[in-house]
DNA sequence: GCCTTTTTTGTAGAATTATACAATGTTGTA
DNA sequence: TACAACATTGTATAATTCTACAAAAAAGGC
């Protein structure tokens, strides 16, 4: 129950601005899951999600950072959001659904370190940095490892 | 007077953690800055800072995540927390105080686009992948430039 | 099965944070 | 200086989030 409803909070976060509590209560309870206010606050503490600002329009929402996932890496690893995986030398792009990359990007670090110097992520767009020493081949098979649900993604 | 108190919790927050705005209010007073909880509460929201969660052991803090600092470039510009900087290739690593290196990578990326592929940045130590094109000595002098305190580091 | 231990959850209320409003201060213009 | 326009702040309170406690559920041990 816990397990499938954190995994319903990072993909509601992954689509939708949600400003507090209450409004992610009623998007659970359409996706079928019912819960109460002090769940998911455990919840949101638990995975490390916080709520962010934007003093443009004053509004909030709540955010998963980068660095937020290998806390509750049961969930991560159940969830890909991988749309494409490129590659041009040593760089490799990776389209996800929005929200993603930065999750994505997080787990590459973890997991791959050896072979990546480095990740940057946009809101859908991951850029990852391969060592010199490292083949995109190298790579493709150390994700589908590591990754499930990766493999799936390359065509 | 608003400014330097929002230099003052940048510089209170890379150093310590501080778990709710009445004790950031209290560390304020020791640096003789006087506020009340409504105005850190607008400072910290205009900042993006946000308040994270560590599951290990139940607590709670704030956080200055890496794209939070565009908003309040006049403050940035003023606070270096840089400790040292090393080149390895096209690779530069960046020490720098606790907690500053999301900050610090933040400036670089938005000042130093043009020679800079990308940076990661941990809690205290920024690794910046610089472009094929690009010098480290180059990227050096172009942080002087652009880093006021920079310059007090390179040994 | 039955008992024990641990985990998860809800309730209710405490703690924390956000904000409407009024007041004060600041900036620019003449 | 005087005025208008805008920005910043404090007060009081509203809104939101957290948490102590008890109950329920799940997991292990025998």
């Amino acid at each position: 129950m816990k397990e499938s409803r954190q995994r319903a909070i990072l993909r509601i976060l992954g689509r939708r601005k949600v400003h507090n509590q209450e409004e992610l209560l009623k998007y659970l309870e359409k996706e079928g899951i019912k819960a109460t206010q002090a769940t998911i606050s455990r919840d949101l503490a638990q995975m490390k999600i916080v709520k962010m600002h934007n003093p443009e329009d004053d509004s909030a929402f709540f955010s998963v950072p980068s660095d937020s996932l290998q806390v509750v890496p049961d969930i991560i690893h159940s969830v890909s959001g991988i749309v494409s995986i490129d590659f041009s030398g040593s760089l490799c792009v990776i389209k996800t659904s929005p929200g993603y990359a930065n999750m994505i990007g997080a787990v590459i670090d973890t997991k791959c370190g050896d072979m990546v110097m480095g990740s940057v992520a946009g809101d859908d767009t991951l850029l990852v940095v391969l060592r010199n020493d490292a083949s995109s081949e190298d790579f493709k098979s150390h994700l589908m490892e590591k990754i499930p649900g990766a493999e799936l993604k390359f065509v």
